[in-house]
DNA sequence: TGATTTTCATACCGTCTCGCACAATAATAA
DNA sequence: TTATTATTGTGCGAGACGGTATGAAAATCA
């Protein structure tokens, strides 16, 4: 067992469900969308099993199947989370008043926090590393992906776009541009990032480019 | 069969060997490397299995293992053949005598060709899309990648470098970082391809970008 | 021609994989 | 207490998987 067991009072208020008829669930099914995301994010989709799933989240297969559907559809539902979880973040630095320095110094941080975790096994972007790789060639897939890409540009846009209002770039920038940039810089530090090269050498690499970026 | 079939004696005059001694291979070595990279290329080293190789290269499984190994051996002589073409363009470009923008310019149609080809179902570069994802655990694999950026950032580098003493960039400009910035673009490339972004799209961006570095 | 060498091709082995049947279990409802 | 409902856990079965043993085939050598 993975996940710890909790009082079924707990659970059902928690939920804001009435009470449930039947057995009590013994996983919190959020608990194991993120289990199940962090094991597909370290081996992809293809060469990580059922089994290997189940012995992660702590449910057994059939509990598996039952609570997600078969393996794409709980490898959808993880890239779902995954995504939430990074908007979230995302989100959040847009509603702080900081020059345009500071916010992209702090979304970087932020992602190769994401990236780094497990120094051992660094995971690099599910979304880049895992799901172009190994999932594209399923169209609900792929146009997820295509959808993180025109959020994520529109979102540096609108960065360098403020800084420009705000004076803090000149109005000659091309912020269009600029924010490709941007997300390429994202791009790289996901690859070297699963490839191994340290959080150290990373940071240098983002603050260079960033003051690059903002002395355009 | 997918392979055609050669005389026994151009086989051995092409390879320079003498003749020799049992029955004559139905396959040719180096045309079903290609052919096995093109299908890790597609579907990831998991996804993979060796009747798919089989079915792609010609060979049947026993042939297979007698001339390449297992499916790790292969995987990596794939990679091998990758990176060799690869290299050999970017060597290609570097003999040429032109300015910056050109080099550029001529680099990423490169790699967008290599990227783009079938365009139904675009691969990205091998190295990012499929090595990084599924066989960076491998501490061989790993360090042919780590390998490999080194050598992207010092081409860039020396790009960027030979473009300054020539006049074409200003003295202040961070060849370093540029270079960073330049392997940025290559990676966005990578995975936007293989995500399905067509290749007018991706062009309109490097030239973009490639403006907006050679002005830095 | 017959022996030798190398490769091809079929078939097989043990293991893993996914998905599902089935019964046991633990809760609520009557 | 008994029935009902939802979940758990064992375990099965058909098929795919990587890898290999074995014998037939096709060349050269003597």
């Amino acid at each position: 067992m993975v996940q710890k067991k909790k009082s079924a009072a707990d659970e059902t208020v928690e939920k804001g469900e009435g009470k449930r008829r039947g057995r009590p669930r013994a996983y919190e099914p959020d608990v194991a969308i993120g289990q199940a995301l962090d094991l597909f994010r370290r081996t992809g989709y293809a060469a990580t099993s059922l089994d290997d799933l189940s012995a992660a989240t702590g449910m057994n297969r059939p509990s598996l199947y039952g609570a997600f559907g078969d393996k794409r559809a709980l490898y959808i539902k993880s890239y779902q989370r995954y995504r939430d979880d990074y908007t979230a973040k995302v989100i959040a630095l847009f509603k702080a008043d900081i020059d345009i320095r500071e916010r992209l110094r702090r979304f970087y941080a932020a992602a190769l926090d994401i990236y780094t975790t497990d120094a051992d096994d660094p995971r690099g972007c599910f979304a880049v590393m895992t799901v172009a790789s190994d999932a594209i060639a399923d169209p609900e897939i792929r146009a997820m992906m295509l959808e993180s890409f025109k959020e994520l540009d529109d979102a540096f846009a609108w960065c360098f776009r403020t800084a420009v209002a705000r004076g803090e770039l000149p109005e000659t920038a091309n912020v269009d541009v600029l924010a490709k940039m941007a997300s390429a810089l994202l791009n790289l530090s996901s690859i070297r990032a699963r490839a191994g090269v340290p959080r150290s050498e990373l940071d240098v690499v983002v603050k260079d480019v960033i003051e690059q970026l903002c002395r355009a």
